[in-house]
DNA sequence: GTGAAAGCGCTAACAA
DNA sequence: TTGTTAGCGCTTTCAC
């Protein structure tokens, strides 16, 4: 049972003194080479760890980032963790992941967590039911830098990180348009989440830049899921003039509307294109492959960090900031939509 | 600027001391229940937010494990973390995450820091390129406890929770001997890494079970990758007396062998059967959809936790525990591999 | 260039 | 049932 080793036990191994040690450690510069490398050499021999709890204590400061994300099960947000990861420990923060599992409960219950912990800043993914702000707006009160990244509430003055949806939705609508189909239509995800209605609306603009019409008919309120695609095209055969293409929601609603396609014989892209959104791995691998809208999961997580970092440090010389970062979006064009290469 | 509330401010407020204030907060049993209900009220109304740095402190524990994955951006480790995470939460600790990028660099400065931060516990899934463990001692020796999940080094005693590997490659070969294939080939992983190694010796061992010869030739060293799924099949089709079926080390494995064998015209599953392992999310959308092993993520995360819980606990009352968790691989058959169906 | 001493905020003996 | 006191391990001001 190897007892921990704390400066004290340096000081006192080497006759100094705790303060010595922890700016020799430190690499204060008051102190002198050759005792900084007699402190390193004791140091590394008793095997000492520093203690950061008592450190951060002392320093007001964990280094710890908290990060709220809805599941870590959903590929997006262990990609955005990834990219935020992989900057930060360079900076040499450490994170702290809580999970929402979408509910509103449980995110406050994580804010509360983290203020606790006393972390050096917040990144977070609103949880879908989420629907009143008060743990934001109170941990936002406690004055920690806080950033929301790619489900943001715009209203409440916190800076997020976002992709800018209707961008990607209009650039897969245009698309669509260039390859030649001449009745898009559009499932769409639920209406009181911005980043769908985003999406919605850029389907909507690609097609008036383009003097189309926009026909309520083949707008289909659906859903992130395989049945929602299904269903869609379900709807879509039914009416008496079908459209000939879809702009999806996400990849999985368009995933089920190539199924319900193929399984009502209708070849893809030749008599139907189809694009969706998120660029999930599968996407690559499906017959035809699908086009997709990429939404830059590692460089999200990179942005949000590198703009929490901003925050923190402006926090120290009370300078309010107020940016947010809008990524592109990146179309990824594969054979569910390109008519012309068939 | 709100200065950070603490038991002392609240002890001045209703003229007590902060031991009464701590005791009352943490629900001890000397305090009137008059009292307590006083001070959370007074704690309520002053937004006191308890210093987790400073009990930590006191207390001697953090209430954070550290987890070491190689990657959050790999389906299977963020599987994993919501696992623990979904339970962790529930008994009051918080997941600090560490990513080693498959490096064993990485990796030994995960515990570096975690040792440092004072973490109650740690969790590792061992990164691909380690092959010295000097880390891993040094954590045991300073009497952390700490847990191996899904990659384990068994010789450095060290409890583990990983699936039955060989269980799982016997299962998926002897499922393809059922369903009437006559040759049936493997696509191994690395085989410095025991999963690959023991996925291998399933397939011997189910060959052997069943009393068919096993043949060098069917063999084909290869990797976790669409590619190396490529080249075996080509391998496999040169010889003079080809494979009519295939158990790959992995799904994306598995992937590459399909996609080849559809490029040679090789129908799937009447002349060539297939089954990969890992049951990634893409296999239930390809066509055909993939036969697979399940490998348990989100209970081996949970399982993982318990086990650490258990070692913390027992570290208090210096009971040494040997126990390593072996989870049931789950076959999934689709229809890559269900001759019998068609 | 180094030491003495105080204190970050909390909790737990011990005392009353 | 409550208060007094000490101390977790570190950093930093002030003094020398």
């Amino acid at each position: 049972m190897s007892l921990k080793i704390t400066i004290a036990d340096i000081a006192n191994e080497l006759n100094t003194t705790p303060a010595t040690v922890s700016r020799a450690l430190n690499d204060h510069p008051s102190i002198s080479v050759k005792r900084k490398e007699i402190v390193r050499e004791a140091a590394e021999r008793l095997q000492y760890k520093r203690n950061k709890i008592a450190s951060s204590l002392r320093l007001g400061q964990s280094g710890i980032i908290g990060v709220i994300i809805p599941s870590a099960e959903i590929n997006f947000f262990g990609s955005v963790v990834h990219g935020i990861e992989s900057i930060a420990n360079k900076s040499g923060y450490n994170i702290l992941i809580y999970q929402s599992n979408e509910s509103s409960e449980h995110e406050a219950k994580g804010i509360e967590t983290f203020l606790s912990a006393r972390v050096d800043g917040i990144m977070v993914s609103i949880a879908k039911d989420t629907k009143e702000y008060s743990h934001f707006i109170a941990a936002k009160k406690s004055n920690i830098p806080i950033v929301f990244f790619d489900r943001a509430n715009i209203n409440l003055g916190i800076n997020s990180v976002l992709i800018d949806d209707y961008k990607g939705a209009f650039i897969a609508t245009q698309h669509l348009i260039e390859q030649g189909y001449k009745r898009i239509a559009h499932i769409s995800g639920p209406s009181h989440l911005k980043i769908f209605n985003d999406r919605l609306q850029g389907y909507i603009g690609a097609l008036k830049e383009n003097n189309i019409n926009v026909d309520g008919e083949l707008i289909f309120q659906g859903d992130v899921s395989v049945e929602a695609g299904r269903s869609g095209i379900q709807h879509f055969l039914k009416l008496s003039n079908p459209p000939d293409a879809l702009f999806a929601v996400e990849d999985f609603t368009a995933l089920g509307a190539i199924k319900e396609l193929k399984d009502n014989n209708i070849s893809i892209p030749n008599d139907f294109g189809v694009i969706g959104f998120a660029n999930e791995k599968f996407g690559e691998h499906i017959t035809p492959t699908l086009s997709t809208i990429d939404q830059q999961t590692v460089q999200m997580g990179k942005e949000s960090f590198l703009l929490l970092m901003q925050l923190m440090n402006d926090g120290q010389t009370n300078v309010a900031i107020d940016k947010n970062v809008i990524l592109d979006p990146i179309p990824i064009f594969r054979n569910s939509s390109m008519r012309n290469l068939k």
